[in-house]
DNA sequence: AATCCTCAATGTAGCGAATA
DNA sequence: TATTCGCTACATTGAGGATT
């Protein structure tokens, strides 16, 4: 069948309105259906996402405008509010369709995503030139759009494993929503003039939607600056642009608001009745006895290494009680809560297994390896104390990584619904804050942040990772959600030297999935996302679920103990 | 009549996937 | 790993219409 139609690049300015209301809805559908029957199918060593890097590939000038825009707005690891209220999240951006060279016509995903509820979207992006070019006209966009839509519906399985795989999310098998993301001078270089062409597209979306049942979402970008990157040097927005709908197409009734609410409780109901479950299995006297609503158990003080999770071997087992020593433990420790329990039994298992090389098989959720490469030769430390930031008390990281100079923070996170924040805001025993919380001169200081008037350094590398200048005011001081978060990035990044080496490592956040703080708008989510925006560095920020970390031990004959363990304590096993 | 402007057609640069 | 290939965005060109 001819699926030719979906090709067509001849959209001339001057018939545009007449052009556009022209299409043949039932035609265009019918080529849809086509495409899609014999789109290409990449074979399985190609996989469609992942493996890109966050760098532009080449050094030198470019004029690829809209692709360093792509990139710079995956890296910004920022979503956005689709007309209906529904969230969508960026995960890649370049996705290849073609499985052979000879493909012809079939380009890339600009860019790739999914809803808060796991429906993918196809992103077809249109900037205006390097040179101020218009660009392609609407219609181009559209098909382009058709096009990817019907090409990624196709190879929908493959694609959702590999999202599956390698990004740890699940995707609804559905058809494709499309969104074209126009900057506003792009849509009014086109349509601007022309409120017949504009009017006509609208219709004809609105046809298309309906005869394919798929969503078609136009959204105008505010125009906003790229800073072209380099092969070491990430592209970046000079400000995150400002979107809104020129066409609203409120497709599926918004689901309930108020589903957030209540999936923090039920995830916390659960949790209590899986931990009083696997409490039963314990002894008389193992836990501390006292037992109020709300309370997690918590083992007896007689007995704090109740609290981890240990395989039957002896040897393995009090390699991972020796993992912190008893001094370092954390005052909740004994709570079935404690993500430090948690870290030193998941973390411990994987050292004193001696397979740390296991690590580099788990995926974070931006694609890349959550711990980086790691071997057989990774050493690993918990409660490593990092000395280069110049702090009064040094920084705490639940777990280190270090493989061949390259470091890897992680901060493990459990039951908690959010990051630290700075405490120079507070007003602990004393009448006021040390800080008002903007980041400026204040209170007779000569340096604009608290910390750094005492000599702590996050201001001297800051520049280097983050796109915060220190010579200039901002209010709020970008540090106060985000506090925690960075520090974890600093510390992997900066050399015992006190350089900044953006290449040498990353932080990793771990955390429960089931925990709604740290879904697509929750509060955890929304600081990591800040941190993440701000970054110029890409990577330097991952994240992952304990979920897909306990994963990669499930074939594993010294560590399957620990999947069972952690599903029978704390509920927590890998989706399917 | 000279000049400017717009737009479609044609040509090129950039770049990464495909291929060998 | 190095080379080839072809797509997309971008640049240039020139026809023809509009303006001065």
């Amino acid at each position: 069948m001819s699926v030719e139609i979906l090709f067509s690049r001849r959209w001339p300015k001057s018939s545009l309105a007449q052009d556009i209301s022209n299409m043949d809805v039932a035609v265009y559908s019918q080529a849809y259906r086509s495409l899609m029957a014999q789109a290409p199918k990449r074979p399985c060593n190609r996989p469609y996402l992942g493996g890109r890097t966050g760098y532009p590939g080449t050094e030198g000038v470019t004029n690829r405008r809209e692709e360093h825009f792509a990139i710079a707005m995956v890296n910004a690891q920022q979503g956005w509010t689709l007309p209906d209220g529904t969230a969508l999240e960026l995960l890649d951006y370049q996705v290849p369709l073609k499985a052979r060279r000879a493909d012809r016509g079939v380009g890339k995903i600009d860019m790739f995503g999914l809803t808060e509820y796991g429906h993918p979207v196809v992103v077809e992006l249109k900037v205006i030139g390097h040179s101020g070019g218009a660009s392609d006209p609407p219609p181009v966009a559209l098909l382009e759009g058709l096009r990817y839509a019907a090409i990624l519906e196709a190879n929908l399985e493959r694609i959702a494993e590999e999202l599956r795989r390698s990004f740890g999310r699940e995707m609804l098998l559905e058809r494709p929503d499309i969104v074209i993301l126009g900057e506003a001078d792009w849509w009014s270089r086109w349509l601007g003039p022309d409120a017949a062409a504009k009017s006509a597209l609208e219709e004809k979306a609105r046809d298309f939607s309906q005869a394919l049942d798929l969503g078609i979402v136009f959204a105008s970008m505010s125009d906003t600056t790229v800073h072209y990157g380099q092969r070491t040097c990430a592209p970046r927005l000079a400000e995150l642009p400002h979107f809104d709908y020129p066409n609203t197409l409120p497709r599926s009734a918004v689901k309930a608001l108020n589903y957030v609410a209540d999936d923090a409780a039920r995830h916390e109901e659960r949790l209590q009745t899986t931990w009083w479950q696997h409490a039963e299995t314990l002894s008389e006297g193992d836990l501390d006895g006292r037992e109020q609503t709300g309370r997690p158990p918590v083992v007896s003080p007689q007995s704090p290494a109740l609290n981890l999770m240990l395989p039957r071997d002896k040897a393995m087992a009090s390699a991972i009680v020796a993992e912190i020593e008893i001094a370092a433990r954390h005052r909740h420790f004994r709570s079935f809560r404690s993500s430090q329990a948690m870290a030193q039994s998941v973390f411990g298992a994987f050292k004193a297994a001696g397979r740390l090389d296991l690590l580099s098989r788990v995926q974070a959720e931006c694609g890349r390896a959550a711990f980086g490469k790691t071997t057989t030769k990774t050493t690993l430390s918990m409660e490593v104390d990092v000395r280069t930031l110049g702090e009064p008390r040094p920084t705490q990281l639940d777990v280190h990584l270090e493989t061949e100079s390259y470091r890897v923070a992680v901060e493990c996170k459990f039951c908690e619904i959010g990051f630290g924040t700075c405490s120079r805001v507070r007003a602990d025993g004393i009448e006021t804050p040390l800080c008002d919380g903007t980041y400026s001169h204040q209170q007779g200081r000569r340096t604009r942040c608290a910390l750094s008037e005492i000599g702590v350094s996050y201001w001297n590398f800051i520049p280097a990772v983050f796109d915060w200048s220190h010579t200039q005011d901002m209010c709020p001081c970008p540090l106060l959600p985000t506090y925690q978060i960075v520090r974890n990035i600093l510390a992997a990044v900066v050399d015992k030297d006190g350089r900044v080496a953006p290449s040498s490592g990353h932080a990793v956040i771990v955390y429960d999935g089931r925990n709604s703080a740290y879904k697509l708008g929750g509060a955890a989510d929304t600081q990591l996302r800040q941190a993440a925006a701000a970054c110029s560095v890409p990577g330097a920020l991952r994240r992952v679920t304990w979920q897909e970390v306990v994963r990669a031990c499930s074939d594993s004959a010294d560590l399957t103990w620990l999947p069972e363990a952690i599903k029978e304590r704390h509920g927590i096993y890998p989706q399917t």
